[in-house]
DNA sequence: CCCCGGAGTAGACAGTGTCTACGCCGCCTG
DNA sequence: CAGGCGGCGTAGACACTGTCTACTCCGGGG
């Protein structure tokens, strides 16, 4: 374990990490991670003076995890831009199937937003590389870039979400999200080259 | 006041629906609207055993609120599906701007789901009208009823989230959501009728 | 008449975030 | 080399929460 190598504050983050991961948002607590670093509960006061503070620095690990793998699919799938974009999609979503609690957390505006991390802007650079592989395979007749890019990731989002919810296997009947983002995608880029 | 008329249980509820559309969800604690009841901290236990079942309560109210809100939008508005199917959409987009931490909470599955209360299925008769709207407005070639229902909610859906939680301003540059919007349902039902 | 059961009270316990006062130890300065 | 100083972690306290349990009160049925 090179874990006691690291500093406190990198092995706080690493347990609150593991912790989002196995049981959700609501068993990080400033204590909790505490123990599990082996240190006394004031501890991690320190890093993060408040429980909003720990939480974000989880957040913003998440988003730097799906950067990371929405990267690492644009580096694999080298095709045409609407394949490309069909691969970055379901990355999101398989991301957020497989980590629902980061997901979660990572979205949960009301436990974020404290301004100094700039949380929001995290998930830009994100926006960009879709807004981009928008930009390429749209067809003239669509809205402006943006607001298809926009119209686009929203739509995934709630796939996403509604999908873990639950709801949307209730009421489309389906056992997969695929149905459901193969036509969001050919809702937004038009029908699916052969 | 006939406040004071409505059993305990009606007011504990009030008082809740009341905080959360004020403070939002973490506001809500069982001793907190004991207190705005006037009873004592004990006293909520009888009507919910936890704090889950308050929250899923409040969220019922919500439910309740938003299918009335989309209920009488279907009353006033008495035109072709499309038409119809535009005011859903509005209907719902305000509904969570106006109530923000009511809209959260009703969709925190992580904090609603005692089984008891079947609260997914509460949302189930909503659907249930914009999938009939979406199956007279759908054009032959799109995909199935009940799977483009699924993808414009979604799409609904995660407008509403990435809006509210600001994402959506800061990526499309855009002040309202209406663009977003009109691009959402132009992708998923065809072009507007002039 | 009595008692019994629902409804609300009151106290306790463990857990939490936050604040404060305090030790320890290594490094920089004089 | 001596001294102090500042970052880092400890430990105790406080208010607050959810949950559990023992109790009181009171009205209606045997």
């Amino acid at each position: 374990m090179d874990a006691d190598e690291q500093g406190l504050r990198a092995r706080l983050v690493a347990a609150g990490v593991d912790l989002v991961l196995r049981e959700g948002q609501s068993a990080v607590s400033l204590r909790e991670i505490a123990r599990r670093a082996g240190v006394s509960h004031g501890a991690p006061r320190r890093y993060f003076p408040t429980h909003v503070d720990l939480l974000s620095a989880i957040a913003r690990e998440g988003f730097a995890d799906l950067t990371a793998r929405v990267e690492q699919t644009m580096r694999t799938v080298d095709a045409d831009p609407r394949t490309r974009l069909t691969a970055l999609a379901r990355t999101y979503l398989d991301f957020a199937a497989a980590h629902r609690g980061m997901f979660e957390l990572m979205f949960r505006h009301d436990l974020l937003d404290s301004g100094r991390l700039r949380l929001r802007e995290t998930s830009l650079p994100l926006f960009a590389v879709l807004a981009d592989l928008v930009a390429q395979a749209r067809q003239p007749t669509d809205a402006p870039a943006a607001v298809l890019a926009g119209a686009l990731w929203a739509n995934l989002h709630g796939i996403a979400q509604l999908w873990a919810w639950g709801s949307l296997p209730l009421a489309t009947g389906a056992t997969t999200d695929d149905a459901v983002l193969r036509a969001a995608l050919e809702a937004h880029l038009g029908p699916a080259p052969t």
